[in-house]
DNA sequence: TATGAATGAGTTTTCATTCAT
DNA sequence: GATGAATGAAAACTCATTCAT
């Protein structure tokens, strides 16, 4: 009753706020969103960014996170969900798709960018890093579970490759208009499931 | 015959401007590399920057440009010179090993980084890294025919993967203060060789 | 009727509110008691300070009337007390010392060279000067009258005077981190007796 | 030839900023003399004055020095020229009220103020009075022998001492309306030569 | 009374770039 | 070729103050 949720007061300036980050991240890249660019993007003004945030690092980072968990969920629950190899490869591209076209990557390779030219946001970016790396983490044990193979390798140390792998794929992304990057994500998909086999016990191998 | 090599302005001026370039950016990073910091860092005027190069993104360019070159001279004829797989890969990690010292991946990976912030620096950045994946190619081709291995993916989109990765490695390099990529590549250094044993091993390759 | 004392609300808070200030000044200077400092001091609400003084500058004045009403009854009661020119020496300096150790005296050093900055408050000050010079008069006379002495320039001229060295002093104290006026004002408190003496000679009174 | 005079640039430019700075701090005080303000009056754009100076505070600094060397000039040629306390004294007087009509008092109050508001500040203000106690020394020195007197202080706590209270004057200066200080310095320098008697050796007291 | 939220105007400073010499 | 000086635009951030509730 005192709190009649059409006030816009509090909770909901946050989200405002962290939104027009997001945009304008999107849009013209993390060097271009400065205080004033997300301001005028979102129709509020600048200081509210310094009330809300403390400093325009903190806004940033918080954008981030807004995206990251909302992804991360999505992710986890899907690859909890899949009961086969493929099953877990087509579920792993489809969200990846999503992720492409609402812009999630964009803010991600942009904030790692941007993070190695403001070198005060790095630990805080790798620390980011961190659930996403746990998570590559359980995909790849769920793989190597369902496809009954032996990892050659220390699944943290193969994580953390895929995060890298994933990193440079999104850089390339936002460089490359020719869109080759999607082409090599196909071909890589298409080696998957041999690169399995060839890392397999024999028995599977000539049965 | 207006420019008789020798003089000490022109070609000269220019190589030690993009000298100072190359140290701002491996010392302070694309982001601090201003024009007043270059020129400061090689005791010449800003202006010089304008005249010789006509704006500071180009100068970066060229700066790039600078170390790329020598970098790829030495890397295509180490692996031209290279008759076994082993010394392939000692060769290459060498070589590697020398570009992290000398700063040149941090200068790769920091302007990749700035023409994320730069979109205007995208195109001109990714026509940049076609030589690499030429040579990419190139060593992926002569360490196939070396381990007499057929590689189950078009060499293009795979050479594309390894620069992808490196992209990666670079970028990760720099945010992370505990080097766990070091501890990465060399678990991936031991896995070279198994994976390519797997992949030469006659019985696998004529059934 | 309304304002029960004893009640939480009204005069409590505004005291509550002052000592914020006063603390604020006393700790960040005239220049750093900004609305959110002192409110975050007092651990109120920013906008509490305009409801109840109507703007910041009015809130300074009052808590420098604050501790000026309280600093102001001590002296003159001890110098209403006092019977003997020693003894009201004593008493000064004692209090005087107890001014400092308080931090009243930056209080009134910040305040002043706050209003240097911001003519505004210039008259403000000026006024709450004046009970401090009529103290001053009231000191000269009575010290003039116990060491049975003619003072050879109007009594207000010299408290004005008095007040102006004290305003140097209370400046300087701030400014100087060798603490050179301490030895300085020791210095001319050796020097006041002899002072007194020569003037209350009795050769020279009554020649 | 190559430098005609008529060219803005150098120096010149630097003075006039200088000059803008002076003024401004005149007309607006310390608070008021923002680097758009200061860029406003001089009629130049505001990054000139980081250009030359680097930043506001040692434009400031420097505005402060240039006239404090002036004057500083003036006064010890005034002094060494006067051959007895009477022209001393009615040569000082006259400098100090040209001080007070162009401002200089103004300025020198104002940064004082300022300093104590802005503590990096005070360091530099602090080295800057170290000559005008210097000064302070020599006079009373000289006012010494002309008189004949022996000072019953340390020649250096005592010009400390009218440094101190020369402050105050100045502080007072720019709050009082009224002008009173002015009425008292024409008291005490009626004063002065009584008090300059009565600390005399009796020689020169009953001849 | 009290408060969280909001704001317009302002701050110092830096940037890439240009231009007269 | 080279340089000192100059500039418009913009950066992040803070301030005193107001207002709806």
């Amino acid at each position: 009753m005192t709190k009649n949720p059409g006030r816009p007061g509090g909770e909901q300036t946050r989200e405002q706020i962290v939104l027009a980050a997001l945009d304008t991240v999107k849009s013209v890249g993390f060097a271009g969103a400065t205080s004033r660019v997300i301001a005028r993007a979102g129709g509020f003004n600048q200081a509210l960014i310094y009330y809300h945030f403390g400093s325009l690092d903190k806004l940033l980072l918080a954008a981030l996170d807004h995206t990251s968990d909302e992804r991360l969920e999505r992710y986890r629950s899907a690859i909890g969900a899949a009961s086969s190899l493929e099953e877990l490869l087509a579920v792993a591209t489809k969200i990846h798709a999503e992720d492409a076209a609402s812009g999630h990557t964009t803010v991600v390779a942009q904030m790692i960018a941007g993070s190695v030219a403001r070198p005060e946001l790095a630990p805080e970016m790798l620390q980011r890093m961190e659930p996403w790396i746990d998570l590559c983490e359980e995909a790849i044990a769920k793989a190597a579970a369902l496809a009954r193979v032996v990892v050659p390798l220390p699944s943290r140390d193969l994580a953390y490759a895929a995060a890298t792998f994933y990193l440079g794929v999104n850089l390339l992304t936002h460089l490359d208009s020719e869109h080759r990057i999607e082409a090599l994500l196909a071909g890589v998909q298409e080696l998957a499931p041999l690169f399995a086999v060839s890392g397999s016990d024999p028995q599977r191998q000539s049965p």
